[in-house]
DNA sequence: AAGTGGTCTAGACCACCTG
DNA sequence: AGGTGGTCTAGACCACTTT
């Protein structure tokens, strides 16, 4: 294993480490499940100290990358961005189970990216994009509609795939089938009222309260990989923070 | 000044020595704006070494308690907690200008806490609390409706001040007046279509959607100081966050 | 028993700020 | 110039997990 370090000899020591050990992750040397190598052969490979490479390793751990088990090893996070949406809203049934939701795709096809979408993703104006309509359902209960926007060039192979075979994880089909790897997310939340195409997709009543979560998503080269708009009930949504 | 460390000895020792930091900041003998002993002094009085201090004044750093400043030293944070709304809702007018709103207490009464206030404030059944109700408004339109709820006990105090005196920043006041440090506080994100009572207060149509934010605000010490419950026309919200 | 991360030491030298 | 936090070293020993 080649142990280059260009980066930036002003930048200090730890932070050199990190950039590299964040790039073995963005570069699948180190995968998502498996451990990377102990402090131990850290320390001989980079030649510096324990402590050094432990402070380089908090950061990744602060960040979500990495997942430190003491007598078990350092291992890459796997990344579960799916659920993030439990984050904002309650998929439970009535016993309280959590569950995954069921997912209909509703349509997708190749168009031009609209120019807020084309700046979000940072394609060139005119750019081609692939853009689904997705419900998500728990027993058979509407809970939240998706528009989803994807940058053609990246994600073309989606378009030879039956929309029915999708199956519930898009971020996973997004792994197998072009690559492509959720690192990161930012999202805004807003509310509004229904309009009338949302309420029939959500059934439920005209003018009612829908709260709306924009959400960018990045790969972990940083690189904006798809953007998705999700409207879902007002009554539905609850958000916890923790501020300090 | 006597260095107690009483706590559990099981406990880390960068632990024990964030713990009894945390008193000190508590306890008023570190106050905010004021410096900390420097590094080398704490490592003189408690014995560790440089690298533990260090690690202790992290965590309290990560946890908003301390700001270090490279050669000058390490300071209490100053919180400003009354701005933590602006997080929420666009506190602006047309120019694009970030305002601090004007306040106006509509009620002020002193009840016996609903089991879900004492609760939440921990305070025993059947205790008193001060009620008060609060219109928040920028340029005269009306932007948010506060319920805020205190143990009686502790902010007995404000009993006696004219409703007119409380000026724009309450939590200036608890400190003024009470004594009582805001330090961190829980929120929690709901939506629901306007009640009759506050659309009247809010000037929104009968039935608009509004936001509404439950705060739990804690002292240094972790005991709840107040809880209250505001709600905001959803038009003037957005919220935005980072996933990692 | 062997191997991993977790805690802790006792310094050194550097970069930055203040008087 | 003197004092502050920022970086880095080169270990030691402990707690926990796996074989």
């Amino acid at each position: 294993m080649s142990y280059s370090m260009p980066h930036d000899d002003r930048l200090p020591l730890y932070q050199r480490l990190r950039d590299e050990f964040a790039a073995r992750i963005a570069g699948q040397q180190w995968r998502p499940g498996d451990a990377i190598p102990t402090e131990a052969e850290l320390v001989k490979a980079f030649g510096a100290s324990i402590g050094t490479v432990r402070k380089a390793i908090d950061m990744l751990v602060a960040d979500g990358m990495l997942e430190r088990f003491q007598g078990r090893g350092t291992f890459v996070r796997r990344k579960r961005f799916e659920s993030t949406m439990f984050r904002f809203f309650r998929f439970q049934n009535e016993a309280g189970e959590r569950r995954i939701p069921q997912a209909r795709i509703l349509r997708r096809e190749c168009v031009v990216a609209p120019s807020a979408v084309a700046a979000a993703l940072r394609l060139p104006a005119g750019a081609e994009a692939i853009q689904m309509t997705r419900l998500r359902l728990l027993d058979d209960t509407p809970l939240l509609v998706e528009s989803i926007w994807l940058p053609r060039e990246r994600f073309a192979a989606l378009l030879d795939i039956d929309t029915h075979d999708f199956g519930d994880l898009l971020y996973a089909l997004y792994e197998e089938r072009c690559g492509q790897v959720v690192a990161s997310a930012e999202e805004t939340l807003t509310a509004e009222s229904v309009d009338a195409m949302h309420a029939r997709l959500l059934q439920i009543q005209a003018g009612a309260p829908v709260i709306v979560v924009e959400r960018l998503a990045y790969g972990y080269d940083r690189q904006p990989l798809e953007w998705r708009r999700s409207r879902g009930p007002a009554d539905q949504f609850r958000y916890h923070v923790e501020i300090r």
